[in-house]
DNA sequence: AGCTTGACTGACTGATCAGTCAGTATCTAA
DNA sequence: TTAGATACTGACTGATCAGTCAGTCAAGCT
């Protein structure tokens, strides 16, 4: 990778997360990554190309926090490596905040309707962020810390609650980020198993 | 309201929803709304006086729903309420499938950002929608149903749980209707006071 | 030196779109 | 009946934008 496609991918990253993909012409992308128009489609085939490729990077990124996770993983009960995943998925969206923010726009779901590769790799995000609470909560289950239920439907239902948290964050609808402690509990009460196993 | 502008706001809305607002053009609002374009900027100002009509006109919706549900209260305890407040917003989700689509659109929340009235919409719903939850878990600390825990933030994190199921099923990502019984489910066991306070 | 190639440039183009406007039709009330 | 108001029309305009293309430039090879 070049550095003139990285700061073509970066400028658009930014712009694609807070001005929107219709709202970000490619003028504005060319003066923001100071490359000439006609770069941007030396290295990309159209607009809808450029949003892919920050997607591919974002999987590719995404993969590699996944695996750093496990590599660490050091918890004592399943119902500890849920809290950790959380505190994993809120510190990735932090870091990450503009292509979450990418991530979280209709086109890219639209994209993926129609773009069979765009498909795969928003799946491919997707499902690595549910796999980690389902892995944990397979385990809590395992160690008798988490109460029995479908893992696969409550890992979905976490997800949605902490990718509620970074969206609150993005609108800026609450202060978002006092939430944290108060989700954690919830989280916990509503996973923890209560009756002893011994 | 006539008949004219009524029928452009209902075609705007959904091709909105489903389109998208930029990927909209005023020509084919006026071609699915079978209205003169012109007769468009005769009724709205603007494109975006447009949306900001369909988002009012989802606000007066949402109060009236809103004020049905409380006339219709017969829960026997906090938690029951709980309960029916998520019903009741999966089911007027359900219904007005394409205006909580324009909802949940970026653009609306942009548009929030740069017009005070369009704001002041948009907080109106926002706040209707977390104030059942709100209104339903004060009602279950008082009767003992649910557990202590601060009630705006814990409604605020049941609408979050409840309208990332909404999502789910706009973006087709998971049968998200088999899901329902399972966050009803997880928000029990979340929010019931297993204290007994006789 | 001459040749090739990949990176890069920015002026240009055809298409699209929001919004305008001059004019027409329909209604209403005196 | 008619004058004025309101509702409606669609061709038109100026602006914007994605994508193109003819050509420059520098590095590497022979």
């Amino acid at each position: 990778m070049t550095r003139r496609k990285e700061s073509i991918l970066e400028a658009a990253a930014i712009l694609f997360a807070r001005k929107g993909f219709n709202e970000t012409s490619m003028s504005e992308v060319s003066k923001i990554s100071g490359v000439a128009q006609g770069t941007i489609f030396y290295h990309f085939k159209s607009k809808e190309g450029l949003l892919l490729a920050i997607l591919e990077d974002l999987k590719t990124r995404v993969l590699e926090a996944f695996e750093e996770f496990y590599r660490n993983e050091n918890f004592s009960c399943g119902l500890e490596m849920v809290e950790g995943a959380i505190a994993f998925y809120l510190d990735l969206a932090s870091r990450l905040e503009d292509r979450f923010m990418v991530l979280h726009r209709h086109i890219s779901y639209e994209l993926a309707l129609q773009n069979p590769g765009c498909r795969r790799c928003m799946e491919a995000i997707f499902d690595c962020f549910v796999d980690i609470f389902e892995q944990a909560i397979g385990q809590g289950q395992t160690d008798g810390s988490i109460v029995a239920l479908p893992p696969k439907k409550a890992a979905l239902i976490l997800h949605t609650m902490v990718d509620g948290l970074v969206r609150l964050e993005t609108y800026q609808l609450y202060e978002a980020s006092s939430l944290y402690e108060e989700l954690l509990e919830l989280c916990r009460r509503m996973l923890a198993n209560t009756v002893s196993t011994e």
